[in-house]
DNA sequence: AATCAGGAGGTGG
DNA sequence: CCACCTCCTGATT
């Protein structure tokens, strides 16, 4: 009663409240998952993985984005130029992201003499960051953290902001600053890293119930991989970060469901 | 065989 | 000091 589903301001609830799969399964994950032809059972991922892109800053850009475009496409389609189709988010292995789109240094430029493009351009940044902003706030809100404080933890999206504003210095700035060279990433935000994309990573972790934090880690050796590249631990394995998620239990961070299934584990403050 | 639980020493920031 | 990492023993699935 008390915790149900805290209100996600801004975020249009419809989306949110389906089963995951239904939305995620669409465009991207038939093409990576139909291109194998496996049912359930494959895990033999080593040849060729298609959805390993788990290297640093990028990896943070992206994530971002597939939250917009899943969660809340709108602001695409609100631009003026904005063809609406012309943006599927497609390419899980690379950073689509603003930087690609802006060669050179036309990120940090004066509001001056802008062609139609680069401020069709600058607005849907601006649109980008206020919504990233928005997202942040509301996330912060529900991890009952400060914007300041997650802002240092998830210093790749303050280099973002960097980048990104001109016009959006509201908060942060030397919070943000103090720390662009980068902090490191606490286990439980690696794992809710990637359950919050699915689309990349929802065939090796995902979430059984969203709501109340319930994940299933469904390629044990993947998961361990991908946390051994981010903390630069090329011997990290299952057995090592089982150890590290079960140092959790005692600092009430990370639980076992009550009913206990192998694999599968709970954040005790839920999204 | 894989996973789980937790003790214990070590390490790097 | 902290947040793991590493190794280990023993239990459970």
């Amino acid at each position: 009663m008390g915790s149900a589903s805290p209100g996600l301001s801004g975020v249009p609830p419809s989306r949110l409240l389906l089963p995951p799969d239904t939305v995620l399964r669409t465009g991207l994950e038939k093409v990576a998952v139909g291109a194998g032809a496996m049912g359930p059972e494959r895990r033999d991922w080593s040849p060729s993985p298609p959805a390993t892109p788990e290297q640093g800053l990028s990896t943070f850009y992206l994530s971002y984005f597939d939250m917009l475009f899943s969660e809340d496409s709108s602001w695409v389609a609100k631009g003026p130029g904005a063809s609406t189709r012309e943006e599927p988010p497609d390419e899980p292995e690379q950073c689509p992201v603003i930087d690609s789109q802006a060669p050179g240094g036309s990120l940090d430029l004066a509001p001056g003499g802008l062609t139609l493009e680069e401020h069709s351009l600058e607005q849907v940044q601006s649109m980008v960051v206020g919504e990233v902003l928005k997202d942040i706030e509301t996330a912060c809100k529900l991890l009952n953290i400060t914007a300041a404080a997650w802002m240092k933890e998830r210093t790749s999206l303050g280099a973002i902001h960097y980048c990104a504003s001109t016009s959006e210095e509201s908060w942060t700035d030397s919070e943000v600053d103090s720390s662009c060279s980068g902090q490191p990433i606490h286990l439980w935000q690696f794992l809710k890293e990637l359950l919050l994309k699915p689309h990349s990573y929802g065939r090796f972790i995902r979430w059984l119930n969203k709501e109340k934090g319930i994940f299933k880690i469904e390629d044990s050796a993947q998961v361990a991989r991908l946390w051994g590249i981010r903390k630069n631990r090329p011997a990290m394995n299952y057995d090592k970060l089982s150890r590290s998620i079960r140092q959790y239990y005692k600092k009430g961070i990370i639980r076992k469901p009550d009913i206990s299934q192998r694999l599968v584990y709970q954040f005790v403050h839920p999204i």
